[in-house]
DNA sequence: AGGACATCGAACCGATCGGTACCATCGAGG
DNA sequence: CCTCGATGGTACCGATCGGTTCGATGTCCT
């Protein structure tokens, strides 16, 4: 039957809830895991909604990547912020929120950066750029207030944690990873405050 | 024609040569980027050909996986030995050979890890697990040497930086990401032989 | 009341996928 | 010389892909 008795026609809310199953679907499958009939089954609509919504496969994998990045980089800017003004305080709590990501159940590593280098091609290595972009703002900021002698070298070199911790706590199994990439972050700010030590 | 005059057949060498292809193409494509026929026409080999040396196209992808883990891990090996008795030299010299790598044209990341993240389920995983606890076994020697309080901690440590460097490096642009991380790894070799020195 | 809009379900499209079968043709080894 | 294995080329298979279209049916707004 074409439209159920009874339901609330809300163009709006459809669209979010084809954004919020290809969101999870996508991550879990695979960009190419996974066909338009499986997401539109999935998402309890049919193609033509879909292809309303969204245009195209890509312009849905765009829209859910899009919206991905908006979410991880406010996830992160809170987490910091909550974390009060010392600066390691603000990058500890970074990483023990990616920590807690790493562990929870069905953590595949990042989406953004799985679907950039699934897709070598297309929208995803932008918005994986960006996104990186987004978290070196966020890290530089805290470098700067750390006093680091180059807080831009320092929030690339913490982002390069970041990215590889996720890696590795997908394909390595992820005991310890997150504790261990913390540390080693932490490390690295003091370091960079009182450089030369030995050596 | 089947078979052209004046080649000589040899059935190890056909093999080796669709295995060549195989990899370059494979990671430039992608996995799901090329199909079988793409493949053989790249190789200059019949379907039937590639079938028989291979049984499969996860077949094809699982060889061309486990030769190139054996490649990379005796190749940094290698650039290690080559650095002389000093394990900070020896980190150094991994972080260099992986910053030559990087800026390479045509680098897209680690082929072993894009694998994995493109095909959840199937061999490329523990391809990839195995090919990490290869590179631990290096790192950690070297670490050791360096008279590292937890060896195994910072060989793990310096793992994430180096599959996050491939990632940063592929995603974000190559400029300074295989310096930036060698400094890392040494700032942390350093860190390690004497901890606490600030708060 | 009535028209615009939203939706489902299904049929349909051409293309491509991984994989198999067959055959003519060649080199290699007895 | 003559068989046998390796090979290229081609056709073919069923399945699936992303995408389009159409009609029936319902809600929403005026």
């Amino acid at each position: 039957m074409p439209v159920d008795k009874g339901v609330t026609l809300d163009p709006a809310r459809t669209r979010e809830q084809i954004l919020l199953v290809a969101t999870e679907v996508l991550y879990e499958e695979g960009l190419d895991g996974v066909g338009v009939v499986g997401l539109c089954a999935r998402a309890g609509v049919s193609k033509e909604t879909l292809y309303r919504h969204f245009g195209s496969k890509e312009g849905l994998v765009r829209a859910t990547l899009q919206a991905r990045s908006d979410r991880v980089a406010r996830w992160l800017r809170e987490a910091a912020a909550a974390a009060g003004p010392e600066p390691a305080d603000q990058l500890g709590a970074i990483f023990d929120a990616l920590a807690g990501w790493y562990a929870e159940p069905g953590f595949r590593g990042c989406a953004i950066v799985n679907a950039a280098v699934q897709h070598h091609e297309g929208a995803a290595r932008e918005t994986a750029a960006r996104h990186m972009d987004r978290h070196l703002e966020l890290l530089s900021g805290i470098a700067a207030r750390a006093g680091a002698a180059e807080p831009d070298v320092l929030a690339r070199q913490i982002l390069v944690l970041m990215e590889g911790a996720a890696v590795v706590a997908d394909l390595h199994g992820v005991a310890g990873t997150g504790r261990q990439a913390r540390e080693a972050a932490l490390t690295l700010l003091r370091a960079s405050a009182a450089p030369a030590s030995g050596g």
